[in-house]
RNA sequence: GGGUUGGUAGUUCAGUUGGUUAGAAUGCUGCCCUGUCACGGCAGAGGUCGCGGGUUCGAGUCCCGUCCAGCCCGCCA
C-alpha cells in the first residue's frame, strides 16, 4: 500500500502515530530551514513539516505544484492551528519522503477560486477535477443518483439496460447516427430515449423499470442542454396519471431529504397546462414569485373558457386596438423606478430575442394617482381600473406588452422571469415544486400542415378524448382555422414536474391499444406502410396482450444543476461538451481514416 | 440559420482621442527568511495584442472578412 490514511483523516486523536500519506502537492510554503506543504488527494488536505534536516534532501529533489509524493511521517500537533480545515490541528512531521512522478506547472491554479477560464478548464478537464468545487458537484450528482435508486429499488423497480444501437425515427429531435459496416449504407441511431424499449419490457411483464441511462439529440446546445445527456428513466404498468404522481413526487421529497437534507413536505400544486399559459405566459413557470399575468386582451379561441376584458383598455391607442393579445403583470413596490430604469426595460424587451417593439408601463403613485407612458390615450379613470384589474396596489409599477398573441405572451413571460431575476425573486436555494397537467395532445405543425406530438406519439389522451381522436379525420381542411378542429382540444394525458423554471421531469400515461395507436401515427400522417417500417415492432407486440402502463423520466443532470445552484449543467458532468459539442479535451468528434470509409463503404459530399 | 458579448504575458484582466519602450495582479525562475496556511521581502524572465485584409505618416485601438469561446433566439417529441 502507498498510504496508511487518506489526506483527509488525521485529526489530534492520531498524534504520535506513524503514518505513510501520498497525495498531490497543493503548495510549497518554504522558511529558510523549515518547508511546510500542503499534500491533497480527494479526502481533504493535510500539512506536513519537513524541517532542516531534510533541506539537503529537498535541494537535489525539489517539490512542486501537483507533483505526486509519498510522505512517511509522525502526526503531531501544529503549534500555530489551522481552525479552517477539518486537519488544522495536526501536521506530519515528515522522516523521509519520495517523488512518485514530477507534474510540469499546470496552466490554471488548482484551487476553489481558481484563475483558469472555461475554455481552458475544459481543455484541462482531468486538471479542473482535481478542484474541491468541481468535486464537490459529482459528489452531489453521485448522492443524487444514489438517493433515486435507493427509493426505486425499495419500490421494486428493477434497473434494466436498453440498446445504445438502434432505429432511427426521425419524428421530434435529430438523431445522432452510426454506420453499420456489416449493413453497408444502413445506420442505427442511438436512442433519444428508451422510450420505445421500456413500453416493450412492460409488455414483458417487468412491471417496474428504471434505468439512469444516457440519451442522445443532434441537436443545438445551451447552458442546460448537452447532445448526450442523461435521464432517469422510469415505467410502471397498471397506473393511471395519479398513481405516477404519488410515486415521484415521494422520490423527489427522498432526494430533496437525502442529498440536501430538506423536508419538502408542502403539497406539490398541480397546475394545467391552459393555466400555466394563462398565468404565467410559460409551461413551467417560476412560481416562487408572483407577478401573474394579467390577460387584457386575448385571442378568445385560444383560451376558450376564459372571458375577455378588453373593455378595460378601450381608447384610442391604436397599439392597444390592433394586437392580439394585451397581457399587464405587477411589479410590487417599483413605482419609484426612475426613467433610466423604464428605458432599459423597453430596450430590454426590443432585444431581437425578445423582438417587441416596445413596453407601456403605469406607475401607481403613493398618493393614489397615475404616471404612464400611455397617459394621453387613458384617463385616470381607466388607469385605475387596470390597475384595478392587475391587483396593483399605491406603489406598484405595472408592466403591458401587446402584440401577436403567442410572440407577445412569450415576451411577457420572460419579462416577468427577468423582474423576478433584478429583483432578486429567485434565490436558488429555495425550491418549489409544480405539477403541470393537461397538455394538448397535439401541436399544428404551419410547414406541413399536419399535427405533431407535444409531448412524443406514445403519449394516450385523457380518457375522455379517446372518442374524439378515434372519431375525427386528422386531416386539417382549413389551415387558417386549424384551432377549430376536434384534434386541437384533445388533452393528454401527460404531466410534467417544474423546479424553480425548469421542467425537470415529464412522462405520461402510454396509448397500449393498437388501434388508438395506429390512430395516433395516421394522425401524425404516417401510412400503414410508414407505421409498419418505423413502429412494426411495437404495434405487433401490442397485439400480444399489452396491460396499461404509463412512466416518466427525469433530467438528472438538470436537476443535479438546480439542487447545486448552477445554471449550467456541464459543472455537473465529468467530461461536457462545448456550446459547439465539441470535446476540447480529446479535440472530438474528428476525421476519421480512409481505411474506415472504405470499410463503411462511405464517400464524403460537402457542400461548398 | 440568426442575435449578442468577448479573444492582449502561462493565467485573469487593464490599455484614454489612433501616437514614445503594451501595463497590473497572479503564476513561473533565482536569492533571503524557523510557524506558515492567499506566508512575506528582493530580483528576473515572460507578448505573432486570435487570424487575414484594408484605412492611415502611424493600428492593440478604426473598417471589412474569418476563426474560436460564452450567453440567447430558432431548434430541442
Amino acid at each position: 500500500m502507498f498510504r496508511s490514511h487518506t489526506c483527509g483523516k488525521l485529526r489530534v486523536e492520531n498524534i504520535n502515530t506513524e503514518v505513510t500519506l501520498a497525495g498531490w502537492v497543493q503548495t510549497v510554503r518554504k522558511f529558510g530551514s523549515i518547508t511546510f506543504v500542503d499534500l491533497r488527494d480527494r479526502y481533504g488536505i493535510t500539512q506536513l513539516l519537513f524541517n532542516e534536516n531534510l533541506n539537503a534532501e529537498l535541494d537535489a529533489n525539489p517539490l512542486g505544484r501537483e507533483f505526486v509524493i509519498q510522505v512517511k511521517g509522525k502526526v503531531s500537533e501544529r503549534s500555530n492551528k489551522n481552525l479552517n480545515i477539518p486537519t488544522g490541528e495536526i501536521e506530519i512531521a515528515v522522516e523521509s519522503f519520495s517523488i512518485l512522478n514530477k507534474s510540469i506547472t499546470p496552466p490554471f491554479t488548482i484551487q476553489d477560486d481558481t484563475d483558469g477560464g472555461d475554455e481552458l478548464r475544459m481543455k484541462y478537464r482531468f486538471l479542473d477535477l482535481r478542484r474541491n468545487a468541481v468535486k464537490k458537484n459529482l459528489e452531489l450528482r453521485y448522492a443524487v443518483g444514489r438517493s433515486a435508486r435507493n427509493y426505486l429499488h425499495e419500490n421494486e423497480f428493477m434497473d434494466i439496460e436498453t440498446p445504445f444501437l438502434i432505429k432511427s425515427t426521425p419524428e421530434g429531435a435529430r438523431d445522432f447516427v452510426v454506420p453499420s459496416r456489416m449493413n453497408a449504407g444502413q445506420f442505427y441511431a442511438l436512442p433519444q430515449s428508451p422510450q420505445t424499449f421500456k413500453q416493450l419490457l412492460m409488455v414483458s411483464g417487468y412491471d417496474r423499470y428504471y434505468q439512469i441511462v444516457k440519451c442522445f439529440r443532434d441537436e443545438d446546445l445551451r447552458a442546460d442542454r448537452q447532445p448526450e445527456f442523461t435521464q432517469i428513466d422510469c415505467e410502471m404498468t397498471f397506473v393511471e396519471q395519479e398513481d405516477i404522481i404519488q410515486m415521484f413526487e415521494k422520490m423527489i421529497r427522498r432526494i430533496f431529504k437525502d442529498v440536501k437534507n430538506i423536508d419538502y413536505n408542502e403539497a406539490i400544486e398541480k397546475i394545467t397546462w391552459e393555466e400555466a399559459m394563462w398565468t404565467y405566459g410559460n409551461d413551467k413557470p417560476d412560481i416562487r414569485f408572483g407577478m401573474k399575468l394579467n390577460n387584457l386582451k386575448f385571442p378568445a379561441h385560444t383560451f376558450p373558457t376564459k372571458v375577455d376584458i378588453s373593455a378595460t383598455i378601450k381608447s384610442d391607442f391604436a397599439v392597444f386596438n390592433e394586437a392580439e393579445t394585451v397581457i399587464a403583470f405587477c411589479v410590487q413596490n417599483c413605482n419609484d423606478y426612475s426613467r433610466k430604469q423604464t428605458d432599459e426595460l423597453v430596450e430590454w424587451v426590443k432585444r431581437p430575442q425578445i423582438g417587441m417593439k416596445g413596453l407601456a408601463f403605469i406607475k401607481c403613485n403613493v398618493d393614489g394617482t397615475f404616471k404612464s407612458s400611455i397617459d394621453k390615450f387613458y384617463t385616470e379613470e381607466q388607469l385605475k381600473n387596470i390597475a384595478t384589474t392587475c391587483h396593483a396596489v399605491a406603489g406598484d409599477l405595472i408592466l403591458i406588452l401587446a402584440g401577436a398573441e403567442e410572440k407577445t405572451r412569450k415576451a411577457t413571460s420572460d419579462l416577468r422571469m427577468h423582474m423576478g431575476t433584478t429583483l432578486g425573486l429567485r434565490n436558488a436555494n429555495d425550491f418549489k415544486l409544480l405539477w403541470v397537467v393537461d397538455f394538448p395532445l397535439f401541436e399544428y405543425a404551419e410547414e406541413d400542415n399536419r399535427w405533431v406530438a407535444r409531448h412524443h406519439p406514445f403519449t394516450s389522451p385523457k380518457p375522455s378524448d379517446i372518442n374524439t381522436m378515434i372519431n375525427n379525420n386528422p386531416k386539417i381542411e382549413n389551415a387558417a382555422e386549424y384551432l377549430k378542429h376536434p384534434y386541437a382540444n384533445i388533452k393528454a394525458n401527460a404531466y410534467d414536474m417544474v423546479l424553480n423554471g425548469n421542467e425537470i421531469g415529464g412522462g405520461s400515461i402510454r396509448i397500449y391499444q393498437k388501434e388508438l395507436q395506429q390512430k395516433m401515427f395516421a394522425a401524425l400522417g404516417m401510412d400503414d406502410a410508414e407505421q409498419q417500417h418505423k413502429f412494426g415492432f411495437l404495434l405487433g407486440a401490442f397485439e400480444y396482450g399489452a396491460p396499461p402502463h404509463g412512466g416518466i423520466a427525469f433530467g438528472f443532470d438538470r436537476l443535479c444543476s438546480i439542487l447545486g445552484g448552477s445554471e449550467s449543467i456541464r459543472d455537473f458532468i465529468a467530461f461536457p461538451k462545448n456550446n459547439s459539442g465539441r470535446d476540447v479535451m480529446i479535440d472530438a468528434p474528428s476525421t476519421i481514416d480512409n481505411k474506415q470509409f472504405e470499410e463503411l463503404q462511405i464517400k464524403l459530399d460537402f457542400k461548398d
